[in-house]
DNA sequence: CAGAATGCTGAACAAGCGTTTAGTCTGTTG
DNA sequence: CAACAGACTAAACGCTTGTTCAGCATTCTG
C-alpha cells in the first residue's frame, strides 16, 4: 500500500491535470475552432487560465501536444480499418466512431486552420487515397488513370474541402457535432457522388480528348 | 463652369474617400481575410482608422457595404459569361480576368468565413451549376442524374471547397494572388478533373446499385 | 523538522482590436 | 464676416486575449 501511494502519479499519464487539459483542449478545438480562447479551455478542464499556461507554457505548445496526442492515438488505430471498401478519407471512416469523434473534429480544425500540421494532413490523406486507389485499379474495382498521383490529390481536396464548406456553411453557432455533420453529409451527397464517379458527369469524351490535345506533354493512355 | 464647381463631390461616387476606402477593404479583405484589422484599412486608403468608421460607422457595415458593391459589379457583367463551355463556378471563370480579381478574392473570402453572405453565394453557385448541367443534359453533353439538385449542390460544394483547400494549404503568408491561385489549380488538376468526369472512377456500377438497393426509397433510374 | 519542489490560483500586465471623443481644418451659406 | 456643416485626425477608451507574477498549499527529500 505505502509503495503504491509512494509514486508519482506521473505514470499513469491520465487523471492528471495536465492530462485533463490537454482533453479539454482537443474538445474545445475540434468543436469551436483554433481561435478558442485559452481561458475557455481552461474553465472546461476545471483549472485556472495560469495552469494551462503552466503545464504547457504556451498555447502554441498546448495545440502541439494535442496534435500529438491526437496523431499518435490515430496513428496506434489506424491499421485496421486502412484496407476498407469505399475510398472516403481516413477522416470520414473514423468520424462516425462514437470514440474517435471528437479527435476528427479537433484533426478537421487543424485542416481548416492551414499552417504545417494541415499539410502533413493533407498530404497523408492523399497518399492514403493514392494507395487505396492503386489497390482498386489491381482489383480491377477501379479505372486506372493517366496521373494516379494528380487524381488521388483532386480526390483529397475535394472531399476534405467539400466537407470544410459543409461545416463552414452551417448556421447555428460555431460548435460543432461532428458525427451529426458526417451523418447528413452522407445523406445528402452520398447519391451524386456514387452517381458521378460510378458513371461519370460527361456524356462523352470530347472535353477530355480536347484538354489532352491541348497540353504540350500528353500524359499517355490508360489503355 | 460654376455650375460644375458647385455641385458636392458626392454624385459621381468614385474618387471620393469614401469610395477609396471600401476599395482599400475589398482588396484587404480579399487578400488577408475578413478579419484584418480596420487599421490595415485605414493606412491602404490612406486615411485615418476613425475617417473609416465615420463613414461607415462599423465595421460590419463596412464589409456589407463592399458586399453590396461587389455584388452589384458581378451581376452586371454576369450575363455575358453564364453560358460557357465547362461547368466551373462563376467564381473560377471570372477570376481569370484581370479586373475582376480583386472581387473574386472578395467573394472567396466571404464564402471562407461563412454567415450569411456565404451561404446566399454557395446557393448561387449551386443553382448555376444546376442550371448550366440542365442545359447540358437537354444538348446531350452532361449525363442526367437521379438527383439533379443534389449533384448540382454536391459539385458546388466540391468546386468551393477543394478551391479552398487549395489556398488554406498555402505556406507564404496570408497574402493571396486569386488569379495565380486559379492558375496553379487548373494546371494541377484539370486533368484528374475531366478524367473522372469524362470516364468516372469506378470500373463497375457494384457500389452505385448497392446504395440504391440499400436506401428505403430509391430514386427512379435517368433511363 | 527545515526546506525545496511541485501543483495551483487570483490578479495583473501588455498587446491588438473596434470604437468613441474632442477637436481642427476647410469650404459653404446667410 | 460670423456661423455652421462636413471631412478628417490624434488620442484615448474598453474589451478580449495570451501571458506573467507573486503567493499559497501540499508533498517529497535530506
Amino acid at each position: 500500500m505505502s509503495s503504491a501511494t509512494r509514486k508519482p502519479p506521473d505514470r499513469e499519464e491520465d487523471l492528471t491535470a495536465r492530462a485533463r487539459i490537454r482533453d479539454a483542449a482537443i474538445d474545445c478545438f475540434g468543436q469551436r475552432g483554433l481561435n478558442v480562447p485559452v481561458r475557455d479551455i481552461a474553465e472546461r478542464a476545471g483549472v485556472s487560465p495560469a495552469l494551462v499556461i503552466h503545464h504547457f507554457g504556451t498555447k502554441a505548445k498546448l495545440l502541439a501536444a494535442c496534435e500529438d496526442h491526437v496523431t499518435r492515438l490515430i496513428r496506434e488505430t489506424k491499421t485496421a480499418s486502412v484496407t476498407d471498401r469505399d475510398h472516403r478519407t481516413v477522416l470520414h471512416q473514423m468520424a462516425e466512431a462514437e470514440e474517435f469523434a471528437p479527435y476528427m473534429a479537433f484533426l478537421f480544425r487543424c485542416l481548416q486552420a492551414g499552417g504545417d500540421l494541415a499539410r502533413t494532413l493533407y498530404e497523408r490523406m492523399a497518399a492514403d487515397i493514392e494507395a487505396y486507389l492503386d489497390a482498386g485499379v489491381r482489383a480491377g474495382t477501379v479505372r486506372p488513370s493517366r496521373d494516379p498521383r494528380a487524381r488521388a490529390h483532386w480526390l483529397a481536396a475535394n472531399s476534405a474541402g467539400a466537407l470544410l464548406m459543409f461545416v463552414t456553411l452551417r448556421e447555428p453557432g460555431p460548435d460543432v457535432d461532428f458525427r451529426k455533420v458526417i451523418r447528413e453529409w452522407t445523406a445528402e451527397f452520398a447519391l451524386p457522388a456514387l452517381e458521378v464517379y460510378s458513371e461519370g458527369l460527361l456524356a462523352d469524351r470530347s472535353m477530355l480528348d480536347a484538354y489532352l490535345l491541348y497540353v504540350s506533354d500528353p500524359p499517355e493512355e490508360p489503355s
